[in-house]
DNA sequence: ATAAACCCTGACACCAGTGTCAGGGTCAAG
DNA sequence: CTTGACCCTGACACTGGTGTCAGGGTTTAT
């Protein structure tokens, strides 16, 4: 198939599939007019890449281990816990950043409607 | 004062310092030979420049109010409470987000050590 | 044979604040 | 008068996935 249908079919956008091509995750074969051909197996790669992607992991981060994603199960592959397990910090320190910048915009919040109360 | 000594004083970068006045932050005067010449008041500009940044908020949004903090009391600075409301609902969204990946990542952690003792 | 609908590559733009380098002026102490 | 510590501007880089445009080729159906 070409690009234009695996992008219909993934929802994925052309510029991306040639993106995450140019990133490594995916090599479609070339027909001679030089236009990518892809095998029916390429829509589940790329459902695969959003999957991750979505986890929060970089296309870099996901080409080394998609490979054997792709061929084994996912428990099989070594690299993926510990990517999973340092994402998992990553993202509870962003959840500590948020919830204090959040904390200290609802006190500022409150400070404002209180002396907006006294000024009355 | 001297744009090397404000930076001391305030842990701030020359380089931002200089980019705070290209945002229209603060606007020191220029000495005969070009240097910028920073008034005291300037220390407490900074200062409260750094507060909003650690707030989420961006020069150009701190921009729109800091004249009108630096003169008045927050509360009576109309632009504040609406960009504070505003903010915190995008960080709203972004915990909702990031918590729903932490959930999807513990999952499949979860699931790959299950697998991983099944298979023992 | 022509037009519409595809496909190709390469490149700039975006966000936003900071680091850093190049190339050059100024000032103060010795 | 020289040296070192400052200061100036302008510009590129970075992050990372995506949009979009330019400029050009191919295919398919009429």
């Amino acid at each position: 198939m070409k690009i234009g249908e695996l992008a219909e079919r993934t929802g994925v956008s052309i510029r991306s599939l040639r993106y995450y091509e140019r990133q490594g995750l995916i090599t479609p074969l070339r027909k001679a007019n030089g236009y990518r051909e892809y095998s029916a197996l390429a829509v589940e790669t790329v459902e695969t890449i959003k999957l991750y992607l979505n986890l929060g992991l970089s296309t870099e981060e996901i080409a080394g281990f998609l490979n054997c994603v792709l061929m084994k199960k996912e428990a099989f592959c070594a690299e993926v816990m510990p990517l999973y397990r340092s994402k998992l910090e990553d993202i509870e320190r962003q959840l500590l950043q948020l919830n204090q910048i959040k904390s200290n915009l609802e006190e500022r919040i409150a400070s404002i409607q209180q002396e907006q109360k006294e000024s009355e």
